[in-house]
DNA sequence: GCATGATGCTTGACCAAGTCAACGATCTTG
DNA sequence: CAAGATCGTTGACTTGGTCAAGCATCATGC
């Protein structure tokens, strides 16, 4: 979209993963799209290999636990995920996708992986050194605290 | 967040760096908001290194033209940015950083840098390996059709 | 065992980011 | 110079969420 090469290979990089990860966002949400989904039913569905609470759901999501309530009615009214209870603490409802949830999962993460915008150009060996600096990155830690606080910030 | 070690190197990537995108888009509000502003308003001031015509800020930063607007009002509002007419359209408006602005984006750039979690934990060459990666995936076509159509989506 | 507090999900009110449609001004092309 | 395209603006609206309160359940101290 926009960064281009600069003589700064840190603000390169930062211009360059911005624009990837926008691509990526835009990516995801035009195949949610595809299977009748908004981009967060379709992050929930991702994040279902396995059953999870809605708790869980909502912290792996970064949203509000209600937010999840929403979600989650919708994706049952479709059909593709149940609230099961969590035999060990009754509060809790673990979401699962039901038999027609995982086929459309499936598929879905076949064409995110078949046309993603994050692999296309690179081969085996390139995305090999990918993943190890991918995980160096991902080991990091969060260096900002504050962990988006809504501010009403007045200024200078 | 989520992402772990996966057997298939393509699936990893993508679930590495769609959490990396996830951290650096709460890092950089993050940021914007210590400085007072929103994450749009803070895009647009990393976007104004030079004065940009408005209706090229909205397809730089992939929103309606008309949403220009009211960050523009805020931002001018603020003393951050001013219109400038284009001598060779006078229907165009350019957007340019006002000194103050340009203070506040110098050094709001440079807390982004020396905070960013794409950074953090890499060495000279490992960021110019991933450079050199990311320009690749840069050059790489869209594949999937369809610029983020907003269907009803009727599904199955 | 039971009161007190913490946690999980839901509901309803609300907010903000961003889109959409229509408009006036200006540019462009025949 | 007329007809259409493009730029920015405005106001109405949609959507993707948050926030606060509540009920049910769990955990802890007594």
């Amino acid at each position: 979209m926009t960064a281009s090469a600069s003589h700064d290979p840190a603000e390169e990089i930062i211009g360059r993963l911005m624009d990837l990860s926008h691509r990526m966002h835009e990516h995801f949400e035009t195949i949610s799209d595809g299977f009748g989904l908004t981009r967060a039913e379709g992050h929930v569905l991702h994040r279902l290999e396995t059953p999870l609470p809605m708790r869980s759901m909502a912290s792996s999501l970064g949203c509000d636990a209600s937010y999840i309530t929403a979600l989650a009615d919708r994706l049952e009214a479709r059909g593709l995920i149940t609230r099961e209870p969590d035999p060990s603490d009754r509060r809790v409802r673990r979401l699962a996708l039901t038999e027609r949830g995982r086929v459309m999962r499936t598929e879905m993460m076949r064409v995110v992986h078949a046309t993603s915008p994050a692999l296309h150009g690179i081969d085996a060996a390139q995305r090999a050194t990918l993943v190890g600096l991918l995980r160096v990155l991902a080991a990091a830690p969060t260096v900002v605290r504050n962990p988006v606080v809504r501010r009403k910030a007045a200024q200078q």
